[in-house]
RNA sequence: GGUCACGUAGCUCAGCUGGAUAGAGCAACUGCCUUCUAAGCAGUAGGUCGUGGGUUCGACUCCCGCCGCGACUACCA
């Protein structure tokens, strides 16, 4: 519709002012709620082709053009801007075509659909995820079903970071510390279970920091390099990438427990991968890449042997890719791991759902990638999130700072049960399918409050304020869709059927107008969520929707209208919006309970 | 120091590529359940959109300076 009105004012631009327009120039929005209309066009731009008063501008265009459109009831004119009613005729034909459409909205995949691989979650196997992890995973999830359905191939990846230093910390201080105690001892999650000991490491490392520099009068910098665990840990990891067997297999028991406790998370969050890669797998592929390099001398040396690359000719500094021991950073697996995956999917492109505090890192990966001559290494992207913090500022794993995911999914379950036994609507509810209820709802509470933020933004999380049940949230939406079933379940128990053939013969209110203008938005959101990787778009506009919905539920009744044509249009009214609250949700990664 | 983000109501956030009187939710206060589910609806109160300039018919939105907060700038990940 919009690029009809955008080809007809073209069309009373040459009529009326005799000049040509592109079409690009104009500006045709929704009509605010406020006033009366359902597009309007801004005249604003045409002022100087018309040379006349923004009012008789649009007049004369109005004009123009609803002689042109059938579907144009009527406009009015306020200041610079032309409101264009549709007619009754357009919208029940609108809603009919929408009704026939079970996929309304997404885009079917074709020969010419683009491979995507998503990588996103990237645990480190050295502690439990916390809320942050929580973020990464939903966005991460959400954008891979939102690409998905708007005509890509996506894959799902998740990338272990099962090696390095990091993990070492927390092998070297179960080894020293646990008395070989293993997580069913104490009925501890494995993640928990090996995150403590990790936390232990820092604790003594920070003790022997201290203890340096009170001691030597070191400096800070050099104290945390010579801190005896420390060098103990880096000696771990030298061992390990040896292939000692002893370190091998302590790694491998932890890695293990590790692995259970997020196989445990993963199942309450419903998030599943098509691949998962581990980093004790790819890193040597990124070493082997670094060495060959080497010889092709496009890295350099430095005394000490550690391999680096010179990235001043990009504004930017040396970056180590081996260090002086032969071990390997960061970075090396993730060269590794991009050549495998292009290798396994031959993508067209590549999205890293990794926080921003790591964008530095992607700008000299895709660099560095690219040096070495690979061309596809332009199509990496890095989705840069924004990260959670804490009213006092960043979690910190380390020092045991965090919001725990497993913590936060109970807290939630349990505030969910308990104001479901308040309300007492599942009290008929069979106890097994009343648990499934309880547990949409509440992981529907924590999903979107986290979606539907932008992205690109940090959140602040406050624990002591806890996460809401009412008002924008995901059971107010969930809510509104179980309107909708019991209404349409009430319809088929009285034996009301509908069909989609219409015959209008009254008059559309205008909460009914809005309610079609916003279904007609649908593609456009899921669109523009697409292009931007945002989530948070579709979080917004199913909120708007439902909250239009709930005034029109309010303010009309569905099944007690007495006229039957009036009733079948709002039947299939409701039911498509469910369709689209479903459909939104789904890509959410919400679902949508019949009753709540 | 350098690079990059961010700053909208007491709190958490919307505000599309510049467009009509800056919007929600939470918290506070007031109404509405013999009527399709009140996890709802309606209303009151709350703002010099960090600040100073500039571009424009028009700036929360674009550009520049300043202030504030943060991330990155590791042989951590």
């Amino acid at each position: 519709m919009e690029q009809i009105l955008k080809n007809a004012i073209q069309q009373a631009v040459k009529h009326l002012y005799n000049k040509e327009i592109d079409t690009n120039i104009l500006q045709v929005q929704r009509t605010k709620k406020e006033f009366q209309g359902d597009f309007t066009i801004v005249v604003f731009p045409l002022l100087k082709i018309s040379a006349k008063k923004p009012q008789e501008t649009a007049h004369e265009i109005g004009t123009f053009i609803a002689n042109i459109i059938p579907e144009i009831k009527n406009f009015n004119v306020i200041g610079g801007f032309l409101n264009i009613c549709l007619s009754q005729n357009f919208w029940s034909n609108f809603l009919q075509k929408t009704y026939r459409n079970e996929n309304y909205g997404t885009t079917e995949k074709n020969l010419n659909s683009k491979t995507i691989v998503i990588e996103f979650s990237s645990p480190n196997t050295n502690k439990p995820l916390h809320l942050g992890h929580l973020r990464n995973n939903f966005l991460g999830d959400a954008i891979a079903k939102i690409l998905d359905c708007t005509g890509n191939n996506v894959i799902k990846v998740n990338l272990v970071n099962d090696r390095g230093i990091h993990i070492c910390k927390s092998m070297l201080a179960w080894k020293k510390w646990a008395n070989n105690k293993i997580p069913t001892d104490n009925n501890i999650k494995g993640d928990h279970f090996v995150g403590n000991y990790y936390v232990a490491f820092d604790k003594e490392y920070k003790k022997q920091v201290d203890h340096l520099i009170a001691q030597t009068n070191m400096d800070i910098e050099v104290a945390k390099k010579n801190a005896p665990i420390i060098l103990e840990a880096q000696e771990m990891l030298q061992k390990w990438e040896n292939n000692d067997p002893e370190t091998y297999n302590l790694w491998k028991t932890m890695n293990k427990w590790v692995l259970e406790g997020f196989e445990k998370t993963y199942y309450q969050l419903g998030i599943i991968f098509d691949k998962t890669y581990y980093e004790s797998e790819t890193y040597m592929t990124g070493k082997e890449l670094v060495i060959n390099a080497l010889q092709n001398n496009m890295l350099e040396k430095s005394p000490d042997g550690a391999i680096f690359i010179d990235l001043k000719d990009q504004q930017l500094d040396q970056k180590i890719l081996l260090r002086a021991d032969g071990t390997s950073v960061y970075i090396t697996q993730d060269l590794g791991t991009a050549v495998i995956r292009y290798n396994d999917f031959n993508f067209d492109s590549h999205i890293y759902v990794v926080g921003n505090e790591q964008d530095y890192h992607f700008q000299v990966l895709k660099i560095i990638l690219q040096k070495f001559g690979y061309n596809w290494a332009k199509n990496l992207q890095h989705f840069s999130y924004g990260m959670v913090e804490l009213p006092e500022g960043k979690m910190k794993s380390r020092e045991g700072k965090v919001v725990d995911a497993d913590d936060l999914i109970d807290e939630m379950i349990q505030t969910a049960t308990q104001k479901t036994a308040e309300l007492g609507k599942l009290e008929n509810m069979e106890d097994q399918k009343k648990q499934l209820t309880i547990k949409m709802i509440a992981m529907a509470a924590l999903k979107y409050f986290i979606l539907k933020v932008d992205p690109k933004k940090n959140m602040i999380f406050n624990p002591e304020e806890s996460i809401d049940f009412n008002g924008n949230t995901g059971p107010f939406i969930q809510y509104a869709n179980t309107r909708i079933k019991s209404i349409l379940r009430n319809a088929k128990e009285k034996n009301i059927e509908y069909k989609n053939n219409l015959n209008i013969d009254f008059d559309i209110n205008n909460k009914e107008i809005n309610l079609l203008s916003a279904i007609y938005e649908f593609p456009n959101i899921l669109e523009e969520a697409a292009k931007k990787y945002s989530p948070a778009i579709i979080a917004n506009y199913i909120y708007e929707l439902v909250k239009e919905f709930n005034q029109f539920y309010h303010e009309y009744s569905i099944l007690n209208e007495e006229n039957p044509d009036y009733r079948n249009f709002r039947l299939i009214l409701i039911e498509i919006i469910s369709r689209i609250i479903e459909k939104s949700l789904f890509l959410l990664g919400i679902q949508a309970p019949d009753k709540m």
